[in-house]
Order: structure tokens, then sequence, then C-alpha cells
DNA sequence: AGTAAACCTGACTTTTATGTCAAGTATTAA
DNA sequence: TTAATACTTGACATAAAAGTCAGGTTTACT
């Protein structure tokens, strides 16, 4: 249960535009070169969120790619689902379970192993779902210290939130 | 970022010795059918696990295996560390960053980028680590609903915890 | 038009994770 | 002691993820 490659790379790819958004596209080969990859993967990584619409390019020399929106609008939730292969089991949303992932060759977890297991990811699950959406990647154009402190905020409002069972207004 | 298949078979393997326990030991052959996966995997499975000291094992024709600690003391933190390959990015501590597990080519997270993912992870590292270690094996032998219902408990527990900045005792 | 910069794409290679196989060792019971 | 059961182990085969390559298309500038 960890973070992959795409995921990693992909993220940072996707920084890198927030953080030189409203200038001129940034090509892949700043972005190759700032972030210590090849060219070639970044165009892999930035084709996958282009497709997810979340990255708009611009082809021809003076060239490059950009955000498709604001990165105030674009959630690290949103672009870790794009990044991630299938639908995980534990990214995504609650209503995805890992019985139907797992399922050995047994038709469906009908004995109780698997059902126990199932209501620890959802939990989980839905937590991280709570989290990874309401942090922008504007939130993360700042210092280390200063995300922190949002990424807290918005854990716990998360929790909060899902403590009362409803939808609440996150302020900050 | 999801659970892996050795994760998930592995606690599956281990929750299965869990439910009968203090009984006879339980053959890989009744595991792996229970399971629906194959014997072998259940022993390469059932090997890491006792390699890790939570599992014992019984060679010889009455043979088997059993947990080596009771139900209640071993906890799905442990477990999933247990069957995590390396040290993963999220599941484990706080103070395993990615940035020591993706730098690209670079000698190291130099430039803001990682670093301001890296409090992202650490906050959901910190919460799953919480939930995982306070939710033991003998709190999945029950039904999906009461499960639920522990691991909720534990998830407000720990983000009070952690709220809090302290150690607060766990009471349920 | 020509050229250079830059994105596009699918196929390919390499690496890692998954799962299987086979030969072995230990234990019990007849 | 022999046979049957069951764990042990490392090598192997297969599948998936990660990353590279090569040839293509688009655009701007001269």
């Amino acid at each position: 249960m960890k973070v992959t490659a795409q995921e990693e790379y992909g993220l940072r790819c996707i920084l890198q535009l927030a953080r030189y958004h409203s200038r001129d596209p940034v090509t892949g080969r700043q972005i190759a070169e700032s972030e210590g990859i090849s060219l070639d993967y970044v165009s892999k990584l930035l084709m996958i969120l282009r497709r997810a619409e979340l990255v708009r390019s611009v082809r021809g020399i003076r060239g490059g790619y950009a955000l498709a929106r604001e990165p105030r609008s674009i959630t690290l939730g949103e672009v870790m689902r794009a990044l991630s292969s299938e639908d995980g089991v534990v990214l995504t949303s609650p209503d995805a379970h890992m019985c139907d992932h797992f399922s050995g060759h047994l038709e469906a977890c009908m004995h109780l192993n698997a059902c126990a297991i199932r209501p620890v990811w959802t939990v989980v699950a839905r937590y991280l779902s709570g989290v990874l959406d309401h942090i922008s990647l504007m939130d993360l154009l700042q210092t280390e210290h200063q995300v922190l402190e949002v990424v807290e905020q918005v854990s716990q409002d998360t929790m909060r939130e899902q403590a009362m069972g409803g939808t609440i207004q996150i302020g900050r």
C-alpha cells in the first residue's frame, strides 16, 4: 500500500505546471530537467493528465504544457485518480470494494473473512478521498510548513465531517 | 496507491488463523481451500508472516499454522507492515519520506516541489498508522457492521489524538 | 519552403510483483 | 521402518508496472 511511481512523478509534473501557471506554457524539457527524469517519461505522464483533461498542451515551437484549469480548482484527489491505473482499492470512492479486486478463485467474498476487512478500507478510503479532494494544487505551492498546516486542517475538517455523517462547508 | 495482492491475501490468511486460534493448528490446505487460492501461494504468504514472527508453524503430519500471539495483541498495522515488501511511502512510520524513494536522477529533493508533497503523505501516513495500529485481529473477527463501528471509532480517536499532538488512551 | 522546436504515439525493453513448481525436510502413526 | 501428511525453500514462469525509443505531426520563425 504505497504511492506508485506514476502517481508520484505525475504529481510532480503537474505541480510544475501549477507553479508557472499564467505564463507561457512549460516545455517538457524544462520539467524533465527540473525533476531529474527523462523527457520521454514526462511526455508519457503529461499525456495521461491531458487525457484526464487536467492539462492542455500546445504543439509546435513555442509550445508546451499548461494546466487546463486554475490551480485553485484542481484537487490533489483528481490528479491522483487520473494517475492511478485502475480503480484502486484504497484511493477511489468508498463504493469500490476490494472484494471486487481480490476474490481468489472463488465466486465472491461469501466467507466472513473478506467482509471483515472491507469496512477497514472503506473508512480509510473515505478519509483519504475527503482529504485529497480538499487540497488544491494551489495549496501545494507554499512552503513545506504552510502545506503541513493546510493538510492538518483539512484532515481534521474531514474527520469532523465524516463523524457527523453530513457535508460541511470547509472554511479556511 | 492501493493495497497489493500480497497484503490482501496475506491478511486473509492470518485472519483465518485468528479465527481458529486456540484450537489445533490450521493446515495450509484448509486455508487455501477456504480462501480460494493455491496451497503454494498460501505457503509463501505464511512464510513471510512467520519470518515476521506473527505466525508459528508446526511441521509433520498433525502440523499446520497458528498465530504466534493472541489475536487481541496482533494489530492490523503489524500485519500490513510485514506484508509490505519495502518500507512503503504511505504505510510506514511518518519518518520515512517519499523523497527517499523517488528522487529521479537528482541528488535529493532540493526543489520545492517534492517538499510540497511530503507533508501530505506525512499526515496521511500518520493517520493510517494510527488507525491500523489500533485495530487488532480480534477486532476483525466480528460482523461487517461491528467492524465498521470499531474502525470508525478508532478513526475518530486517532484524529483527536493527532489534533492534540499527544498520546491518548483509546478506550472502547 | 525550410528548419528547428516541441508535442504525439505506439511499440519495445527492463524491472518488479505475482504466482507456480519441484525437490526437500520434519513429524506422526501404523 | 515405511508411508502419509504437512511445512520449507529456492528456482522458475507469468503478468504488470516502469521507463525508453523511434518515427511521426504540428507550429513558429526566417
